[in-house]
DNA sequence: TTGTACGCGTTATCAT
DNA sequence: ATGATAACGCGTACAA
């Protein structure tokens, strides 16, 4: 509260201002007598450095931000929890932006900008307009989820490649008939959709108009809802979240998964392996997603000139069983 | 990056840095010509006021923090949820602190602290001492999910009368040997056991040691392992990600839930609804208990003494599948 | 209505 | 080894 301050130290231990700063940061010769009379000073009178005065000085917040769309379900929550804890082993405070269904959005984050040294901004939370004034401002920034926006670096996990995979080994189980659960933005999620179609064109299958749902359980089970009537071989959702809620609707409609209808998911959360049938699914590194981009961010903070470049980690399949039986045609071989 | 300076501003307007932060703020009486030549000075220099400038004059951050133990898991991403609208509400940015299994906890904490004007403080996440010397300071402080901290404020729901709803409940339905899954610490989970302990001996019952485990779903998987082969006839459990592992562990051992044994949770989030069996469970306002928590935080900002006071939100107890038939003893009428 | 000048709490440069 | 002092960027009494 009333923090005491460098003066008042410096007043107690009879020395001056800077000797207190040099003292307490080891930025200069002290003597040992004044050292520690510099020490009981602090002690006495309960000195801690004002981080406002800190900060100011040296020209930075020594913390960072990220903004996130959503805290609710697995995926955002995983991802922050890695980029706090590389944040906070580089000595920065991480502050966080929610954009749920806010307004006022754009202010806020104009707002954040002012207080960190550089933001990491997930795909699809803010407007491209809104990106562009950030990074001319000079603001390092990282982009969580998305390819790189024109003076920032970014960090994805790998889409088209697992998508194919994931879409040849359903038809080499058999599948014809798919359905896509879970709609498209202009992130992870359109990348996969891209690549699911490409590859069912290659067989020639003609790839269904994905279908719009929040990334939810409620969410897929709405979307499963309406999917399933149709009939389709197998659901490929947009997340594990939407595709344990087509599973669900799936039940409700008396359809068994995978014998009536295949469904897999993507991300490999907790509850994929522990759901019944076990998801197959697309795992994904959502903490080193975190951490890398805490990392990047950190070197732009450094000085690294922004190369506009994606930096893509690498995503497994994970084959379980609600995509259908196996026997019908093994997974291609090492 | 570069930002201009209220000097600039002023320069570049001809007026005075007086008058162009009365004419950014309304603070004082600007003419109408005056405050236009600002207006485009400010546009053409693209000037926002340093966060940095604004809160050393202001003598406040317009920031508070939080320390959760953990981000996995649907518990502290829900409350933090609800904690950041509400501060972004106020007006007030948020930084966040995990603490997992991390080292250096205290200094972190202590930095955390000079860089916010109050903190709100999850229950088991530090050392009693360290609450102490935070609230000596004259910290403006909320504890979450535990009571109140002398110097503090503190939310959490409501244990006791639920535990004890519960656990009637479930004598009612014929089960007389309970198990308790999910270790105790000093904050919610204790509350609950001590009461769930209590009604067994009202009835007779002898209340078994809660065995210990992360309140993960792996956690109630290997705890259920153990716990089962006692064969009880319901484990109660200190959380719902608790609970679904001891399903599985249930199913594991080729035990039916709730035929052969009951099983309850706590929070009441998403997946117990979704579960087979549907689960038994307590719900708990999580989003509520964060925006509670940055309400009282507000008020203690804004110069309110603290009470040492528990504010205790209501929690509910829902009756799904999970905990047994419901036929032998219907649930009591209202 | 507008401007001057001081305070906020540091760090760091330059003398000494 | 130590001290005086200039930044850092802003808000705001106080004066005009």
């Amino acid at each position: 509260m009333s923090d005491s301050t460098i003066y008042e130290v410096a007043r107690l231990a009879g020395v001056s201002i800077a000797t207190v700063s040099r003292a307490l940061r080891g930025t200069g010769p002290v003597s040992a007598a004044t050292r520690e009379k510099v020490r009981r000073a602090v002690e006495e009178l309960r000195f801690t450095p004002s981080r406002l005065g800190v900060s100011l000085a040296e020209g930075r917040h020594a913390a960072n931000g990220i903004v996130f769309p959503d805290l609710s379900g697995p995926y955002f929550g995983e991802v922050l929890l890695g980029y706090e804890e590389v944040a906070a082993d580089l000595g920065r405070s991480v502050l966080i932006l929610s954009t749920r269904d806010r307004a006022g959005v754009p202010e806020t984050v104009k707002d954040l900008a002012t207080r960190v040294d550089g933001l990491v901004v997930f795909g699809q939370t803010l407007p491209d307009a809104l990106l562009t004034e950030l990074a001319d401002s000079g603001l390092p920034m990282v982009m969580l989820a998305r390819d790189a926006h024109p003076g920032t670096e970014a960090v994805r996990s790998e889409n088209a490649g697992a998508a194919e995979a994931l879409t040849v080994h359903l038809i080499a189980h058999g599948h014809r008939t798919f359905a896509l659960a879970g709609g498209h933005d202009e992130g992870d999620v359109s990348q996969r959709w891209t690549a699911v179609a490409r590859t069912l064109g290659h067989h020639g299958i003609t790839a269904p108009r994905p279908v719009e749902c929040p990334y939810t359980v409620d969410g897929g089970y709405e979307a499963g809802l309406g999917l399933l009537k149709s009939g389709p071989d197998v659901v490929v959702c947009a997340d594990d979240q939407v595709a344990l809620g087509v599973i669900l609707a799936a039940e409700e409609l008396g359809l068994r998964v995978p014998d009536d209808v295949a469904v897999t998911g993507w991300d490999d959360i907790m509850a994929a392996r522990h759901s019944r049938p076990a998801l197959t699914t697309v795992r994904q590194p959502l903490r080193e997603l975190g951490a890398a981009a805490a990392r990047l961010l950190d070197e732009l903070i450094a000085g690294a000139e922004p190369s506009d470049t994606t930096r893509v980690l690498a995503t497994d399949l994970v084959i379980r069983s609600s995509c259908g039986a196996h026997q019908v045609h093994p997974p291609e071989e090492p």
